[in-house]
Formats: structure tokens, C-alpha cells, sequence
DNA sequence: GCACTTATTATGAGTCCTTCACAATAAGGC
DNA sequence: GCCTTATTGTGAAGGACTCATAATAAGTGC
């Protein structure tokens, strides 16, 4: 167990410089995610109580999406899951999701700090002006693979 | 307005070949998905009903992710939105969505055919054998962008 | 340190999107 | 045309999240 003061007081200052005041809750929730990373919220629920008993569902919604607001979280949304929850924020990493069992890993940009920013439009859309890139990879992590040695590898979705 | 029996019939044998019975229900799905790409189920069933009216949206719900499961239909779910259809499938496009209308663009793969499908993982994650790379684009569209014109294009986020 | 103001949290209910269980219907093979 | 069974309709339920309001407590000034 390291020093958990220091983390404290990092992020008691970051709340300050944002102008939000320093609760026992958000730093509560602060930590859950931070030792559970791409947790859903009902996950950070539970870690947070095991400091913080009382904390209610609703104020690690509230708490949750002010600090994603704020960039001192990162939230993403996997296909068919509620929402997780990060405190890895700025540095424009991706994420790759086991279709299979769910586990979620980090994934470093591989082409610098704005991986595919410049889309190439087709022909009749609008272009935008884009602010972020978001890559998902889906696939099957190593453990899926190994439990089950597929048969067949081409898709099987016939029903 | 085009030829309409010609849709009807590339839908019913696709269906055929997945083993699904052709009805009027699916077909109407289908082709409200055609014409309004990028739509959620709610509008679908709308659109849908204007051809079938006793069509339910329940129906709609089990139509859309059994079609989706036969990738005849693909979905895709932006933040803090419902899922969206459409039966552009196989291509390997990617969307960008105005975080200020929700307004979503086709955006052709800038990479090819397999755009980012090499992730370098950080170190300690278990690696996955990738299979799909989506990759989603949040900025503000042109319209957005000559409405508000914004006074300050720094964050304003400080409540 | 002690009020006081107001941001935060807790309480309770409610919304939205989606899915489930089961009965009614109809597609497609015979 | 009939029969089997996939599909659809009906009605209700579930999960994830938000809202309104009252209670609480951070941080400010005295």
C-alpha cells in the first residue's frame, strides 16, 4: 500500500484549481477508480463504500460525470456496457475490448498523439471539425482463446 | 422514387441465406434502415410504420439485433445516445458525431482497409488478437460551428 | 474557532432504452 | 391448403442513469 496522501493531495488540488470543493466522496471516488481502472460505476460504487460506507449510488453518478467533465476522468462506453470509468486522461490512448469475456486493455496510440485524425469524408457529408478520435478494438484476449479452442474459426452466428 | 421491388428482393434473399423467413415486418425494418441511415429504433419504428402500421416497437428491437447479429445491419452506440442502425456493413467506415447536434457522418477508412488494426499494447496488458478496429470522430459540424459563433474556444467549464 | 453561505450529498422517485415471457400470428415446406 | 415452428404482438420488467428536493458539510469571513 503506497502513500496514499500523496494521491490525496494531488487530486484535493486538481478539484481546487477546478473549483470544486474536497469531499470525502470525490476523493473516495477518485481513488475507486484509480485502483479500478474500467470499472462501471456501480463497481466504483462498491470499492468506494469499502472507505465510505454511507456514499450513495447517485452521488458516484453526480461525482462521476462533474469529474469527466472536468477531464480529470475518462469515460467510454463498450457495446452493450454501462459506462467506464478511467484516470487516465490526456494522453489519447485506446482501448480493446474481449468480445468474448469483456476485459478491457489499455492501447497506446500507435501513430503519435492523434491517431487517425484527418478522415478522409465521402462524398456527401458535411465535413466536421474534429476534436477527438476514439479507436475500439474488439477482439478475443488470450484467456477466451485458450478456453475455447474454436472448431471452426469463421463466424458460427447461423442460430 | 426508385425501384423498390429490387430492394425487396436483394433483402429477402439475403434473408433467405441466413435462414430467416422473409416478412413484411423485417422487409419494412430494412428499408426504413435504408433510408434513414444513422437512426435509433425509435426512429426506424417510426419510419417503418409509415408502410406497416401495426408494426411494434418491440418487434423493431428484436428485428435490429437479429439482423445486426447476421451483420445485415450494423450498429454502432455514441455516447450518451441510443444505438444507431444502418445497412452500410462490410466496408469498414467509420462515423464522426457533432457533440453539439448529435449530427452523424459516414467517414470512409483513411487506412485502407484495416485502418489502426495494430495496436501496440503497453506493457502490462494481455494482448488480444484484434478483429474489428471501429473508430468514432467527436467534433463540431460546420452548421454548429457558424451558429455559435463562440467567444472563447477555451474550455468554459468552470460552472 | 465559530457562524454562514452555498456547493454537495442523500433520499426517493422517475425516465429512457432495451429485453424478457408468453400467447397469437403467419411464412414456407409438405 | 395444412401444419409446423419461426416471428410478431402484448404486457411487463430490468438496468443504467437522471431529476427534484431536503439534509449536510466545505470553505469563507469574522
Amino acid at each position: 500500500m503506497a502513500d496514499h496522501s500523496a494521491d490525496q493531495e494531488a487530486w484535493a488540488s486538481a478539484l481546487h484549481s477546478h473549483g470544486r470543493r474536497v469531499t470525502k466522496q470525490r476523493l473516495a471516488v477518485l481513488a475507486a477508480v484509480q485502483h479500478n481502472p474500467h470499472s462501471p460505476a456501480e463497481g466504483i460504487l462498491a470499492a468506494a463504500r469499502k472507505d465510505l460506507p454511507e456514499l450513495t449510488a447517485q452521488s458516484v453518478y453526480v461525482v462521476l460525470s462533474d469529474l469527466t467533465d472536468l477531464q480529470m476522468l475518462r469515460r467510454f462506453e463498450p457495446p452493450h456496457s454501462p459506462a467506464l470509468y478511467e484516470t487516465r486522461v490526456g494522453d489519447n490512448h485506446h482501448h480493446a475490448v474481449c468480445i468474448s469475456c469483456g476485459r478491457v486493455e489499455d492501447v497506446d496510440c500507435a501513430v503519435g498523439h492523434a491517431p487517425c485524425l484527418t478522415p478522409h469524408w465521402d462524398e456527401h457529408s458535411k465535413p466536421m471539425t474534429i476534436q477527438i478520435a476514439d479507436v475500439l478494438y474488439q477482439g478475443i484476449c488470450q484467456d477466451c482463446q485458450a478456453k475455447q479452442q474454436l472448431p471452426t474459426q469463421t463466424q458460427v452466428t447461423t442460430k
